[in-house]
DNA sequence: CAAAACCATGGAGTTCTGTCAATGGTTTTG
DNA sequence: CAAAACCATTGACAGAACTCCATGGTTTTG
C-alpha cells in the first residue's frame, strides 16, 4: 500500500511514517516497474506501527525500538542466541508497569480525597 | 537539607532538580538568616521527587505534573470541585498499562519464539 | 587559612522526536 | 485534460527535558 493509506489506517502522520522509516523502524520498497517513485508498504506495517506507537508510549526510544524489533525480526533465525537486551527491556518494562500502577493508586487517593468525607 | 544532600537521595542531578524547581514542581526556601542564599529543600522533596520520576516515566510531562501536583497539594481545599484533568490522567495511566501489558506479552513471546523449541 | 567542596544564577548547548515548508514530480477524478 | 489529491526528498524548525559552562560567592575540612 501507499503511504496515504498507511498513514489512514495507522493513524500517523505520513511525516511520522517517513521518520520511523528513515530510523530503520520499517521499510518499503520501489516498485519494480518504476515509473514513479512511490513507494510499496506491505500489509504488516500496519500491525508494526501499532506495536511501534505501544512501545514508544511505553517509554522505548526509536533505537531501542530498533534493536528490538530486529529481535523480533529475526527470532527463528538465531534460535539458540542469548538475548540480555530483550531481558532487560523485559524487565525494565515489568518496572515501569509496577511503577506506574504505584503511581495510578496515588492519583486515584487523591481523586479520592478530593471528592471528600461525602 | 541543600540541593547536593537531596540530589544524592532523590538520585537526580542538582541541575535536575533546579529545573523541576524552575518549572513549578518543587519548591525550596532562602532561609531567613540570609548569610549565604543557599536554598533549602523540606524532607518532603524526597519522596515529591520520587513521585515526579515515576510519573515523567510514565509518560507524564512537566506541564502535567505541575497541573497534577497541585490538584494533590490543595486536595484538602477544594474538596467539591469536579475534577476532569485528574481523571483524565487517570484514565491515560490506566490505557499505558493496558497497552504496556500487551506490549510485555510480545516481548515474552518473542523471547520464547527465540529460545526455539528446546 | 588555604584548598576542596559546595552553592546560586544565567544562559548557551544538546538530544530526541517529530513537524513543516519548499520544490517538483505522478495519479486520480470530475 | 485540468484541477485536486497524492507522492518523494531535503532541510529547516520546534518543543520538551535536560545538561553544561562561566562566573562568583560560601562552607567545610585537613
Amino acid at each position: 500500500m501507499r503511504i496515504g493509506e498507511l498513514s489512514r489506517r495507522s493513524g500517523l502522520s505520513r511525516d511520522t511514517i517517513r521518520f520511523y522509516e528513515r530510523n530503520g523502524l520499517i521499510s518499503s520498497v520501489l516498485p519494480d516497474g518504476g515509473s514513479n517513485n512511490y513507494r510499496d508498504y506491505p500489509e504488516i506495517a500496519v500491525e508494526r506501527l501499532a506495536m511501534i506507537s505501544e512501545a514508544r508510549d511505553a517509554g522505548f526510544t526509536i533505537k531501542e525500538l530498533r534493536r528490538l524489533l530486529q529481535h523480533i525480526e529475526g527470532a527463528a533465525d538465531a534460535p539458540f542466541e542469548a538475548d540480555p537486551f530483550l531481558d532487560e527491556k523485559i524487565e525494565e518494562l515489568t518496572r515501569l508497569i509496577e511503577r506506574s500502577k504505584r503511581l495510578l493508586a496515588i492519583l486515584r487517593q487523591t481523586k479520592a480525597a478530593i471528592r471528600g468525607p461525602h
